[in-house]
DNA sequence: TCGCAAATGCAATATATTTGCATCAATTGG
DNA sequence: CCAATTGATGCAAATATATTGCATTTGCGA
């Protein structure tokens, strides 16, 4: 099995503890998270906000995690697990986000549209969709 | 025609010039912008920034504007014109944004799913693309 | 274990967004 | 067209988010 550790010494940075807790929370979380949100589930010592930005940008950079853009003031970040490729609910009345994997994402069509009339070298993609979740809709047909 | 004061009128708010501007930027615009690039574009005298961000939050709760999250420090903003969908193609490079009208978006198939096992009731959805532009897929060949 | 390169904490700074409040402007009724 | 009222605006301050410089500490390979 191939260690946290192992994977940054491999591409090249040194291990830290806050690294690893990082890149651990991520794995572990079903939805992306925000930097505040990632260093609040760290238990102490709490490394200082900003290493936390330092890391998640390094980490960005080298592939190991993904930011994901959702319509609000903070970024989001989820591991880059295997390469894995998800998209996201997001429920416009109460905030809820789910993560899922499309069982087949068939956007290769458009992405070849996209390089013929852009030309546009398309790497990825992120899809989102927003609506009401299950219990919200319940609650607004109640009403 | 339409004018944007009927339509602020129609749905219950008062026209003000900032609010005319605001929309006609936007209509303008090929690609959506943030809130500092919209007052940039504003003619003087330009509005305090707080009134842009009221009146943009005030603009997508009506329906007139959407907000479109790029992975970026800012929101952006785009004219809902008539509902017409968007997606958007952006450089990872140069950070160019393109804008451009899907042929036909079939992702019903995608959002029916979504329906049936998150049980959310999806009213829209965003979707862009990464990767690098013309442009700058050029200069990386070079090397 | 030693030494270097890189990471961290901390403080300061930058940027983005929100809010309170006094003032001003757009609408509506007269 | 004018006055009254409701709501918008400017300004300043607060808050949230993100970045950076620098002195110190830590991880890692020799």
């Amino acid at each position: 099995m191939r260690t946290a550790s192992e994977t940054f010494r491999r591409l090249g940075h040194p291990a830290t503890r806050g690294r690893e807790e990082i890149l651990r929370i991520l794995v572990e979380s079903s939805i992306p998270l925000s930097p505040r949100e990632i260093r609040e589930r760290i238990p102490a010592p709490r490394p200082d906000p900003s290493t936390v930005y330092r890391n998640l940008s390094l980490m960005v950079s080298i592939g190991l995690v993904r930011s994901v853009a959702l319509h609000e003031r903070s970024r989001r970040y989820e591991a880059a697990t295997d390469g894995a490729h998800r998209h996201r609910a997001v429920c416009r009345l109460c905030g809820r986000i789910e993560s899922f994997q499309p069982k087949r994402c068939d956007l290769s069509r458009l992405e070849s549209d996209i390089r013929g009339s852009l030309g546009f070298d398309v790497t990825d993609h992120s899809l989102e969709f927003f609506g009401a979740c299950a219990e919200c809709g319940e609650k607004r047909a109640k009403r």
